[in-house]
Formats: C-alpha cells, structure tokens, sequence
DNA sequence: GCGTGCCGTCGAAGCGCTTCGACGGAGCGC
DNA sequence: GCGCTCCGTCGAAGCGCTTCGACGGCACGC
C-alpha cells in the first residue's frame, strides 16, 4: 500500500481514502491510485483491514450439524449465502454448531472475527438466538422465531406457498384434501415449516370451503405408507394430498400402488417445499411447491449487510423477506377420477 | 490481553507464549495464566492474531457453484470440513468460484486472508489447482487431477468401491453386469469420478473372470429409461446394473416396471457412491456404495492442516487418503432369477 | 485585499496480537 | 567457587491497514 501511494505520488491515507471512501477524494487523485493498485497487481490485506477498522467483513453462516432432512436444499442456501456474501465483499464461514452447543458459539463470537451472524434453521424457540441477543451481534434468520418482530429474516412463505398448493389442487377439481405433515415431535417441538405450513394449509383449505385434514407423520417411507392406510379409513374420498415430508412420500407412492392404484389418476400428490432433486427421484416426478433456496440464502445474507452497513445506529425497522415456493408440475397431479360427479363415497 | 497479564502477575509476552507454546513457561506461570483468562473470559482476537502472525487460521473451501449433480452429497462434505477445521482451531470460508472463475480466485487468495485452500469437485485438469501452485498457496483436494503426486487429498477410493460392489453382486451369482456411468461429456472432460469408477469396474469385473460392459448416460431419468432399453437389446441376459448416476436410475426402474419387471428378481441394481437420501429415494430403496462424504471433507481438512503446520519446510511426502465407500445392502439386489442355471438367453 | 469556509490531502497514532533480542537467575562442570 | 549455559520472562518493535486532527490552498464575500 506503501508503494501505490508512492507510485500514485499520494500520501499513505490517501489511498486508504479511495478505497473505502470514507473522505472525498478528487477524482484525478482516485483515478491515479486506481491506476497504481492494478499496475501492482495490489489487493488490501484483509486481516490489517479488520483489525484497523473493526469491520472485519466476514460473516457466519450457522447451521445445524448434520441431520438428516437437509441435503440438497441445504447446500443450495450455502451457495446462495455465500454469492451474495462475494458479491457485497464479505467472506462468509461455516459454523455448524449445535454439537457443542451454545458455549462453543459465545467462544466463537468473543473470538471478534466476524460482523454478524446468519441463523439457519432457526426454530420458533432458539438459544442462539437468545445468545446473540444478548451479546448483541448484529445476526440475521433463514427462518424465524416465534416472535421476529425487531429481526432482519428471510424465510418461506408458507401462507402464500400453501394457498397456491390448495388453489391449484382445487382448480384440478379436488374437493377432499390432505395435508401430510413432519412428524408430530418435530411439530410440538415448534419446527417453523412444519407449524407454519400447517396453518397456512388449514386457512386456505377453509377459504375454500373445504374441511383441512391434517396428519403427522415420521420422516420415513414405512411410516408413509402407514399414514395413507389410516388416512384412507377416515376419509376414503381423499383425492388429492398435500405432503411435506419427502419420504413419506415415497412410502405412500408405494402404499398406493400396492392398492393397485396409480398417481395421480387415484390420489393426487403434491409436494411441498421440496428440492428439485428429490422431486424428480420418485416415479412419476413429483409436483412440488419448490422452494428457491439460494434466493433464500441469499437474501439473509443481504438482510444481514443491510443491517450491518446501514441500520447501525438507530434501527428503522427490520428487512423481512418472506419468498414464496414455485409451483412446478410434474407428474403425481391430475384431476380426481370423478371430479365432475359428485366425490365418490363408493370406494376403497 | 493486557488485563490478563496484569491479572496473571506477567509480561504481555508471556501471556502470548502460553497461548500458543513458542516458548517454553514454567507450569505455574501457564496455569496463573489460563486461570486469569478464564476469569475475564478472554478470548484472544482472531483478527489481531493472524496479523501478526501472519497465519490466519482460516482456511478456504472452493466448491463448485450449485450444478445438479451435488446436493445432499456436497452438503455432507461442508459439514465435515467445517467440523473438522473447528476441531483443530480454524474457520472455514467457502469459495464457490466458477462464477468468474480463476481471476476471482487469484485476487481472493492475495487478500491474505486464508493460509490454505481445499479444493472440492476436483477435476482431473483443473485450472484452480494450476493457479494454486502457481501462486504457491499450500492446498489439498477432495478428489484429485490427474497426476496429484506431490499434493495431499483425500478422494474416495473408486477401485476399492467398483470391486466391493462387483464382488457383492459375484457372490449372488450374476455374471453379466453393466455399469451405467454419468454422461459422456463428464467422462471426457475427465471428471474423476466418472473415469476412475469406470476403470476400477472394468478391472474388477475382468478379474472376476467376466467381461466388462459400461454406458455413458446422461444425468436424467429419460436417459436411464433409454440406457437400459439399449443394454437389454445388446445384453438381453443382464441380470445386474451398477450404477453411477441416479437419476438414470429412475429411469431405468421405470422402465423395468413397464417391462412388467421387477427390481431386484428380474434385474438388480446397485447404486454406486450414493448419498443415503437419494438411495431411498427409490422403491425399492436401493443397495448402495454409500461414501463416506463427512469423512471426506473432515480428511480433506486435516491433510491441508498437516500440511501447514507440520510439513511447512521440507514436504517429507504427500498425504493421500482414500475412503472406500460402505455396501448398505437395500432392497434393490439379489440373487439373478436363473442363479444356478445358466444364463438365460431366453428372455425379454 | 484579507478573512472565512470548505475541500482534499497529509502525518501519526493506534487496532491486539506475535516475536525478537535481551536479561536475570538457577544449575552445572571443573 | 567462578564462569557458562540454559530456562523462563520481559519490553518493544512491528504486522498493514484505518482514522483523527491538522493544514494548505482555493473560491467567495464584504
């Protein structure tokens, strides 16, 4: 840096000044030592950098160890965080706590390397987020907590995802319609999606002037299978079900074929918030309610900046990005057998 | 730090060579020390460190940006790799260059802000791996090119996984089976997977006395279906399909079932480097080469971090590692219809 | 014509740590 | 018993940048 100001004929300061704009530069001096910066091939030193400023420009992406469940959709939050990051000119690290625990996250903060935080898989209830409050870094959610009022967020939009998935499936004709939830831990445990969608699902159907029927069901293709038999007793009219749990699914594309059934002519499926690749794993391809993940990602990490470089006194009012899943559709959804008559209780 | 010293009755300094042991201090000297920080509950600053030092203690992941093909599976290398960096000290930031490619990466790494680099999704000629060298930035692959004499990796060990799920599918009995692998322009843009798995089939089917049979296939469902009504016509005695490519395998068991077929009397199928999500997936679930992909990204960091810190003067040699992939037995194999028989040419 | 402001630039003082050279004291050999 | 060595500790000099206060020069107004 010494040398850009000695080739551009500016003082040591003047440099920095170009670079951050933190003072008015004239701008034959700003277009000399750009010059002088790309004849040297120089790059700022991003550790001298932080430690002068305090800004380190380097942001966290916290996520759950493992797990089953994630996967791809995962992944593609990480990729989006981290472009976006790239793009603002922040580096983004990986933090997967939640082996160690809330402790190992309060060393990992005192550690001063990062400006804020972006919380993946946020629950309703969360001690990380408790956490960062109470250290008070600046943090963003994918996801949300129960009460997100004075948070930055970008989270799904289950209201709006749930009522395109009920409106499209009643366009189709269908009348009877179910929705197949995570299972009942993850749900009373105040798994966001799980209790969100459910709500969204149960107002859209109503807005409908239909019943909503809801099951819980474990994340396995057994107890899939298990939950469209139990399903089909209550309510042998069912045309069309509603699903966000991609393996039950698969064991309920199996049940319904060993009935001698077949999707969508029989039972209608639609998957909800579900990756691409999963929805083209299953025989017919699923139509889904797919959720842009990288956007996802992106956008928290873009509330996060947001907050960081321009709510820093005086919080106006949080950013709140809430995205709706797309609908894709792909093979599992058609019009009910019957959907002219009247539904047909002469079934099963 | 200051407040610590003064606490610990000691210089600046050696609250420092405690910390990081550059010199020798007496032991009760060390545990005035730790107990001071403790009571303060200091943490040293990461950014000030790496100044000074000159050793960040931060290391980069370069992964593709998003691309099917990864999903779950690349997720599970972050997680390791995170997890694995955490263990011994570091953070990781993730890179998904590819974007703009190698010049964005050149100007990255001169920030200084990363002592080292692992490099995912490694392609047999790799541009990055070239820039790395070039730039002398110490780094290690998952995966590998194709001469990585002198660099550490870690990858998984194709020939050990190709032969494991030849010998399984031997044991049952088959005697004619065929490797479906990814696409052809993969296989000749020499992505390693797909070239290394293809050469350790040929050679473990060769010894298990039989002859080799591969097909290139396109990454979808569509292909799959296509692929194995090709095989059949050229092999109508298969009785076992090792794949490495997913969603052909869709395909392909759609197409069985049309055949009026079934997995796995009248074809087995197994899943070669497999992710558990995807493998059950499928009905049946598939049998699978499942990899270890935590311990990929866990080892990918470890040999990078042996790497920097032990062999930083005088590369003693190279650490590689290979993983062979776990056999989880599913319900997509068994022993061919006509296993005591010969093969019947009678068929399909 | 000289004071007044403001714009653009400069020099220097840190940011919180590491590390180097130096130094005092204890233990050893002859 | 004296000198020498080695061990454990100290003080100070940076690491490469940001930022603060200061300052020179210009345009403007009275």
């Amino acid at each position: 840096m010494q040398e850009v100001a000695k080739r551009a004929g500016v003082a040591l300061s003047t440099v920095s000044y170009a670079l951050n704009g933190t003072r008015p530069i004239s701008d034959e001096t700003r277009q000399r030592i750009l010059r002088a910066m790309d004849e040297l091939g120089y790059q700022p030193h991003a550790m001298a950098r932080g430690l002068a400023s305090k800004r380190t420009r380097i942001i966290a992406l916290l996520f759950p160890a493992s797990g089953r469940g994630l996967g791809a959709t995962a992944l593609e939050i990480v990729t989006g965080a981290a472009g976006a990051a790239r793009a603002m000119g922040y580096h983004l690290v990986v933090w997967s706590t939640e082996a160690h625990g809330v402790d190992e996250l309060r060393s990992l903060l005192s550690q001063g390397l990062v400006d804020g935080v972006v919380v993946m898989r946020v629950r309703l209830r969360d001690d990380r987020i408790d956490l960062l409050r109470t250290m008070d870094v600046p943090f963003s959610m994918i996801g949300r907590t129960a009460s997100p009022a004075d948070v930055n967020f970008a989270d799904i939009d289950y209201d709006q995802t749930t009522r395109e998935a009920v409106d499209y499936l009643v366009g189709l004709g269908h009348r009877k319609i179910a929705f197949l939830n995570h299972s009942r831990e993850s749900f009373e445990a105040g798994y966001g999606p799980s209790v969100r969608a459910a709500g969204g699902f149960e107002s859209a159907v109503r807005s409908a002037g239909l019943e909503p029927i809801m099951w819980l069901c474990d994340d396995a293709p057994q107890a899939g299978r298990q939950a469209l038999d139990e399903l089909l007793v209550l309510h042998p009219d069912l045309t069309a079900l509603v699903a966000m749990n991609e393996l039950a699914i698969v064991g309920v594309m199996h049940a319904i074929r060993e009935r001698g059934w077949r999707v969508p002519d029989d039972l209608s499926i639609m998957s909800l918030v579900s990756a691409v690749q999963t929805a083209e794993m299953t025989m017919p391809p699923l139509t889904a309610m797919t959720p842009p993940y990288d956007e996802l990602g992106r956008l928290g990490v873009d509330v996060l900046i947001e907050r960081l470089e321009r709510q820093a006194a005086g919080r106006p009012r949080p950013l709140q990005g809430l995205l709706p899943c797309r609908l894709v559709v792909r093979g599992s959804t058609a019009p009910p057998r019957a959907a002219t008559a009247t539904p047909a209780a002469a079934r099963g």
